[in-house]
DNA sequence: CTGAAAGCGCTTACAG
DNA sequence: CTGAAAGCGCTTACAG
């Protein structure tokens, strides 16, 4: 029913071969005419090229399946917008799906993306779930990890800058704001990148680890019991960008003042850190050159030399004074 | 070189009609016997079905189109996750791309989704764009549009509940802390959903229209350009959460206290409005409706009676006591 | 530079 | 209940 090349070739008087060939500029050469006569026939026929039936021949579908826990999260919002549109510079299209942090979700996920011959595999991994290496490989599916991966995974890793977010912001609130002490909210387990980021804290400050889940409410809750028990920090070094605005709705509604009663700085930097109240400094994730690098490993694409650094942006919530909120973060 | 159904075939000693028949439940019945043997074999070569040949044969890839404006937008992201989940309900996948607002990466994206032999098509149009509903209708694809569709489309519309939203809130805000008059903070230009919340915002409302662009920035500096002129208005309703986020984060920078001097409303109500400080009172829209009648909707599916209605949550920026923040906004 | 034909991995009448 | 075979719309050796 719908147009295909056997139409355009009837009509150009020429075979399915070459109208192949000019719609994929090659393998082999076609006489300028005879490019011009296909065009105006798929033109004139509205012919579009089934890309799926191309790819059941030669073996690409162009699609790239993407895995993430949870989209709605302002740091896997910002990983997916950076990677889709780095998939997209690359030709690929991006099959999205949320694996909402459950390893049965995740692996049946995996499934269905592998069945649709997807030509590669980008997935920030739920913890605890199978090694998504494995079934990628069985299919012979090319994958990378993003941000984390499972406990003796195999997959090639493209980690934030755990180090660099974590040293610069306890650097910042020392050397800026005068902070001996510096505490760390991290999760309630100690999954890839948030242990990465404690190990870094432990070697560069002092303080208490202080635990909770990965969402603002934990956070909320968390701070709301300590400020009952008056044992908030004074200044505090989130691990995620969700904790860290639970931390301050709490504080918001508890009338702590941040930052004089409680610094604070977050591991992520999303964008709406420049909009919290106060202001969230943060040490400010490469989401772009994570992003670029994920698709350059999984495309076997050379890497640059060396990964980008988390850039510290200070704010209110840490002692400096509020920037213009027009300046924007990416 | 991947495992097939002639393998398959092969090795349980029988043909790829009974492999299929097997995999598919269907159409024809199998011998229990024999369904052992096929799926014995599967197990054993570690066969996985290919579904773009299946599709190529059938006529249905098992994919679906979402063309969002931009992800990172919490109502967009939100709107994007519950589409998502619906298209997953039903056995679909969800090929995502960003149009990013952009008329020309809108048709582009389009193409190359058609092309890719998507069952069926969601979008979120950018305004300005061409009519979506045709490109899709030559291909032959269905498509819904949610949220906003251009000017002149003839594509069926699962829209936001603009109109209870603002009446609930204007009600709220008159009712309950006795505000008489009610600003209305739009986008630059009358869009879709956008004007139908003016529209409905004139009916039950008076006060004076504000302007800026749909985001964070824009209505910070809108924001703080009123106040250097005291022309702040005393109740706002603001057409989106990211207007409602920037309105609030240059409240807090500048110290005009919200809701005694300004109190605020959003017509959005992602999750994140719980967690601002002060927290966003909202009109919460019904995007779990919103996004399983877009799904019913594109695959022909009945439709529940009546849409759901956006639903008036009230918190501490409109000037009734803060909820606690455990409670979370779905 | 161009064409005839095989084949990618399925599904689906059709015949038995 | 099962099998042989055509065909979905492409790409790609191969031959010319």
């Amino acid at each position: 029913m719908a147009i295909t090349m056997v139409d355009v070739a009837r009509r150009a008087g020429t075979s399915t071969a070459v109208v192949s060939y000019v719609f994929n500029d090659g393998p082999r050469p076609v006489a300028a005419h005879t490019r011009q006569r296909v065009l105006a026939a798929a033109d004139e026929l509205g012919y579009r090229p089934n890309r799926m039936a191309a790819a059941l021949r030669s073996g690409s579908s162009g699609l790239i399946g993407l895995v993430l826990p949870d989209t709605v999260n302002p740091y896997f919002a910002t990983l997916g917008r950076h990677l889709e549109t780095a998939l997209d510079t690359a030709g690929k299209l991006t099959v999205l799906a949320n694996a909402g942090y459950d390893a049965q979700r995740q692996a049946a996920v995996l499934d269905r993306l592998l069945a649709s011959q997807v030509d590669g595999l980008i997935i920030v991994s739920a913890d605890g779930a199978a090694d998504p290496a494995i079934a990628a490989e069985q299919a012979g599916t090319p994958l990378v990890a993003v941000h984390h991966r499972p406990e003796g995974s195999t997959a090639p890793l493209v980690a934030a800058d755990n180090d660099t977010a974590v040293t610069s912001a306890v650097a910042h609130l020392h050397d800026q704001h005068g902070h001996e002490r510096v505490d760390f909210l991290a999760g309630l387990a100690d999954d890839g990148p948030v242990s990465a980021r404690l190990a870094a804290w432990r070697k560069s400050a002092t303080g208490e680890v202080l635990r909770c889940a990965y969402s603002r409410e934990a956070a909320a809750e968390l701070t709301s019991q300590l400020a009952s028990e008056s044992r908030l920090p004074r200044a505090l070094l989130a691990a995620t960008d969700v904790q860290a605005f639970g931390v301050l709705a709490a504080a918001g509604g508890l009338g702590i003042h941040v930052p004089d009663d409680l610094a604070l700085i977050s591991c992520d930097g999303s964008a709406e850190a420049a909009f919290t109240v106060p202001s969230l400094a943060a040490a400010q994730q490469p989401f772009d050159e994570i992003a670029r690098r994920a698709v350059n490993q999984l495309l076997g694409q050379p890497l640059p030399d060396a990964p980008a650094r988390a850039r510290l942006v200070p704010r209110r919530s840490c002692g400096c004074p509020q920037p213009p909120l027009i300046t924007g973060t990416g």
